[in-house]
DNA sequence: CGGATTTCTGCACAACCTGTCCAGTTCTGG
DNA sequence: CCAGAACTGGACAGGTTGTGCAGAAATCCG
């Protein structure tokens, strides 16, 4: 990560219809020059995609629900000692109104950011998610106005 | 969004470097279907970049944390009438290190995701998020294991 | 310091894709 | 059943991509 990946990591946020070609000229530096950045950014982890990014409001999902899980601790699979955490992981990425879910500091708790088509439905979602009997108890916070959205060019650019 | 739209978007999920053309012959339409679909996909917001997406792991910032902030209720601007969430969403922006954050239902609160380089170096993030008149209070919780990265894509296909 | 290695440049080529038309046909809602 | 909207298939010029290569430049390391 020097400044070159950098700017280009930056030029391709900022524009990414730019081919590599025109994104070579705007740099200052040769085509292939680009590409080798582009493919090493790409192999090394920093750039893990290239795909549409969808928008869960204009798909009809205008309500963003936080939830925090209590897990039971006991749940494990004693036999392939599979942590109860990834068997209730593996239910949940089996909803789709489920966008991310992460295990947290806490007993046997995970967070989990759900969508719905609103507030009434978001109870249907919040039912979906309980309907695994690991799933102890389920704490909801609704948001209400996005401040920051969700961002990573300025980590890029420090 | 019908079942083309929800194929030509699986399609560039799946393979984001299938240019127009080849999109075209693998669903089996015409070309200008495939860029009209598009077009409206984008205008109507459906689809909101094509950026490269960023491992924050990757560029050096392993750790995550989620915040909850409590917000001074007080203390909205007299004058112009803004909102004390929204001072401090223009503080909280200012950081590199905050990915997103949103308000949420409860008295004051806000949510906020944070990385960081280290746990030690997640007290210094904190830190700053703090450092400003209107937060009031912070709870801290850290993201141990991803179990379901974030994803939109169930969700159109649903 | 000096050699070895990696990176960058500039260029070339063929193959391909994009943006943009168009006329004719097919769908679809009212 | 009609009219407007959407789709098809085709065409065109121009630009872009993937790829390879030799030489120059920068960087590393003992």
């Amino acid at each position: 990560m020097d400044d070159l990946d950098r700017r280009v990591i930056d030029l391709f946020a900022e524009e990414p219809r730019v081919g590599v070609l025109e994104a070579s000229r705007r740099l200052g530096v040769a085509r292939g020059t680009v590409q080798a950045r582009l493919d090493k950014l790409s192999s090394s982890g920093v750039i893990t995609g290239w795909g549409p990014d969808l928008s869960p409001e204009a798909l009809g999902y205008p309500v963003t629900g936080f939830l925090t899980l209590e897990i039971r601790q006991d749940a494990g699979d004693a036999i392939t000692h599979e942590g109860a955490h990834d068997a209730v992981g593996r239910h949940l990425a089996a909803i789709a109104e489920v966008l991310e879910a992460h295990t947290i500091t806490g007993s046997g708790d995970m967070w989990v950011r759900v969508v719905a088509r609103s507030n009434a439905d978001l109870q249907r979602v919040i039912d979906r998610v309980l309907d695994d009997e690991r799933v102890e108890r389920c704490s909801t916070v609704i948001a209400l106005a996005e401040q920051v959205p969700f961002r990573t060019l300025p980590l890029a650019r420090a």
